[in-house]
DNA sequence: GCATCGATATATCGAGGCGATATATCGTGG
DNA sequence: CCACGATATATCGCCTCGATATATCGATGC
């Protein structure tokens, strides 16, 4: 599942994991844990689907001839500290063309449309997305979000009988129901800007 | 992390897989989804912990003694399936002692405040806590909000410049925030109802 | 009788997520 | 000069989950 803000960051600009980690934590911390049990993992599978690549190092592929000494090494090495306060070793890791038709393809997907995480994903790369793609998600995002609201009302009236069901259970769905129709609201508002915008072409966002 | 809610079920009646997985559903559908592939491995992993043990199916432990011949055997069943209409063999679950108390560590556990999931689960079934217990569990959880609620906040600010960060990711955060105020009324909410309820003791729910 | 079908029921597999942990390296301050 | 915390990459094991396999039961139709 980080395969699409992996992209999403990648297509910005080129970074290393533990770069990349902490943008995720701070623009998807509070919808997302990420753990480097699955960047990592992930940062290969999408370097053998050829969707990203590692460049050489800050100092760039500068060739740095091999002195044929030891000596001559530690001391270039020493040289290169100087130069740049490089960190330990790191890949950096840049998207592909490859690449940006994978992040392509897993931001138009449909099948995830019932997956809160997946959708917040989605969203905060959307802007890669044109006009009526994203339409389209933010629609199918609504459409099941309604069924959602209608099972969960469902659910809360086949409390048949008077006392039944469990007092913190009840609260639990009830809960879940106001939520379900925020999120609603939230997605309606989203789908109302976005016919905004599209209706006055040439409006492109800033920043 | 299904071990909680089927102990929780199991320790109301015995059940076997298939019926706890459609109570699972219809309880929890909305919260969580259940999937076998969750389900009997947990069954499997609480048996072998002495958690829950399988009872004899419908029919009760009844000896039915051996025959001795084959003949014997099969008029037996044949009769067996007359009497109960009993479906496919299934393999009933009944929580032992040790599994009531594997629930009660469960449910006051501490460790995993940050997680929805888990605290819709704990609250599914705090019922069976002591009501201190239940008590800590609701302002663990209102702390873990008031932190998030600080986090998001912070995050927010921090779109230092005019048209810093994207529209779609702002909104995404805005409705978060948003959200998790509902989520700590709730709480609060529900930790103002407790309040009461401990005052006046000796109104035990029914049902 | 019996073929067939949908609901009931148990179980496993592979891919992936995630917390814990190991292992280096660098910058800083004691 | 070295201890320590931040930076950085990587793996391990346990668990979740969707997909799938495999039985069995009950009902329906012929």
């Amino acid at each position: 599942m980080l395969e699409l803000p992996i992209l999403g960051l990648l297509h910005e600009e080129p970074m290393h994991g533990y770069e990349l980690k902490k943008r995720l934590d701070e623009t998807l911390g509070a919808v997302t844990g990420v753990s480097y049990g699955s960047l990592y993992p992930a940062l290969r599978r999408l370097e053998r689907a050829g969707a990203i690549e590692v460049v050489e190092p800050d100092g760039g592929p500068s060739p740095i001839p091999m002195t044929g000494s030891i000596g001559g090494e530690t001391a270039a090495a020493r040289v290169r500290r100087v130069l740049t306060p490089s960190r330990r070793k790191r890949k950096e890791y840049r998207i592909t063309d490859r690449g940006a038709d994978v992040l392509e393809g897993l931001l138009k997907a449909s099948e995830d449309a019932g997956d809160e995480r997946a959708f917040a994903l989605k969203l905060a790369f959307c802007r890669h997305l044109a006009p009526e793609d994203r339409m389209a998600l933010f629609e199918r995002r609504r459409d099941w979000l309604t069924q959602k609201l209608a099972r969960v009302r469902g659910a809360l009236g086949a409390g048949a009988g008077p006392g039944r069901r469990d007092l913190y259970t009840r609260s639990l769905m009830e809960h879940d129901d106001e939520a379900t129709e925020r999120d609603l609201a939230w997605i309606e508002r989203l789908i109302a800007e976005e016919r905004q915008i599209s209706g006055q072409p040439g409006a492109e966002q800033p920043a």
